[in-house]
DNA sequence: GGCATTACGCTACGAGTCGTAGCGAAAGCT
DNA sequence: AGCTTTCGCTACGACTCGTAGCGTAATGCC
């Protein structure tokens, strides 16, 4: 996950089975005592590893959540559900079905708030966590254009700028729902949420005066 | 800001000037060194005051630094600018002026995250920060209604609906593209970002066959 | 003016966490 | 076999936390 992948096939090779338990407790830690009072002791502690051990693998807290939070959003997928609607009220109600759980709750915010004054671990998050989601957004808009309910954008520049907006838009308000607001995005809410989005992009532009 | 206003007039009153360096001080530590190497008393120094002063007007770091940064939304208002698309885009770009400094950075998200597990700490930061933000959906929204640019919502409840889906997309969307995509939001971002509200808001919606 | 009351600065303290070093044992590869 | 790397364990100094205790300063009430 973090280790470096090279040709370092000799000596004894690190437990595949401590990663997932690790990682397990890192999220069981977070449910139960949350981002501020988690300690890598403690997490050690639950996995059934020695300290040394966690310290070896991750270079400390951030890193660690930041891999354990990640694997929440592997179950992420955009099934086919027939209109454009139907997929972006599907994968976002998933997406905030996953931002209810405490253990992302408590985990998630913090390590961004921390990605503010770390560039790697920024690159981390983006890599782990923020990649897959924007993908969905690709692959989604991408099959609208396909179906002929979003309008093709010929310039690449013009479309990945479409691109970010939806991403930022989407992703931003469920976060903002769940966590600030404190209010869960439920089937009203996404429905209502899905509704202004599709009409903001199909609808056409005024003319400003 | 925090201490109980009951009429307990005896004794020595609390310093005003310590409460505004001690702010002033924070927000100075969380520029200097972010959320998590920020600690009371490197803030106690930087004001001038004692230790024990900070631990007597504050319950702990969050609840600090809640008020320290609640202080940098202040200054947002909403002038008129004539139409509902350019009092959007100039709330929306204070609002991004705002996030772009590094003590709301490194704090704000920091706040929310511990706020995940700590009822009272929401609720502080709902009074002190979102609350403000709020008021400003309802006045433009308010505004707006009367130029007729959004329509009238005669039903109580349908109309907060509305109301908290605008300001969880406006907010959620601002703060994730400073936040979490790490790209600023920039004049042509926010005039991208008010064309597809505006539409998402104001055009007639399809029967949904 | 004197008195009660509260805030302040300062020092010191136990408790807890951090991240690391050092060791012997275990588990692979050639 | 022999080599290499990981693992569990213990122990450690350094640091931060939040509080207690004390003497002093500033205000309101009489």
């Amino acid at each position: 996950m973090q280790s470096r992948t090279p040709a370092s096939r000799t000596g004894r090779p690190r437990s595949a089975a401590a990663d997932t338990a690790i990682l397990a407790a890192t999220r069981e830690a977070l449910v139960d005592l949350g981002w501020s009072k988690l300690t890598l002791g403690d997490v050690a502690t639950r996995a059934g590893v020695a300290k040394t051990t966690l310290y070896r693998r991750w270079a400390g807290k951030p890193e660690l959540v930041c891999d354990a939070v990640a694997e929440l959003f592997d179950e992420l997928e955009l099934p086919d559900r027939g209109s454009l609607a139907a997929d972006i009220e599907g994968v976002v109600l998933q997406f905030a079905a996953i931002l209810a759980r405490p253990e992302a709750k408590s985990g998630l915010m913090a390590v961004v708030a921390e990605s503010t004054r770390d560039d790697a671990l920024r690159e981390r998050i983006r890599a782990s966590i923020v990649e897959r989601q924007m993908r969905l957004v690709l692959e989604g808009r991408a099959r609208a254009q396909r179906r002929g309910e979003l309008p093709a954008e010929p310039d690449p520049a013009e479309s990945a700028r479409t691109v970010d907006l939806i991403f930022d838009v989407v992703a931003g308000a469920v976060v903002h729902r769940t966590l600030v607001s404190g209010k869960p995005a439920d089937e009203d809410w996404v429905r209502n949420f899905t509704r202004v989005l599709l009409l903001g992009l199909t609808s056409a532009e005024p003319p400003t005066p």
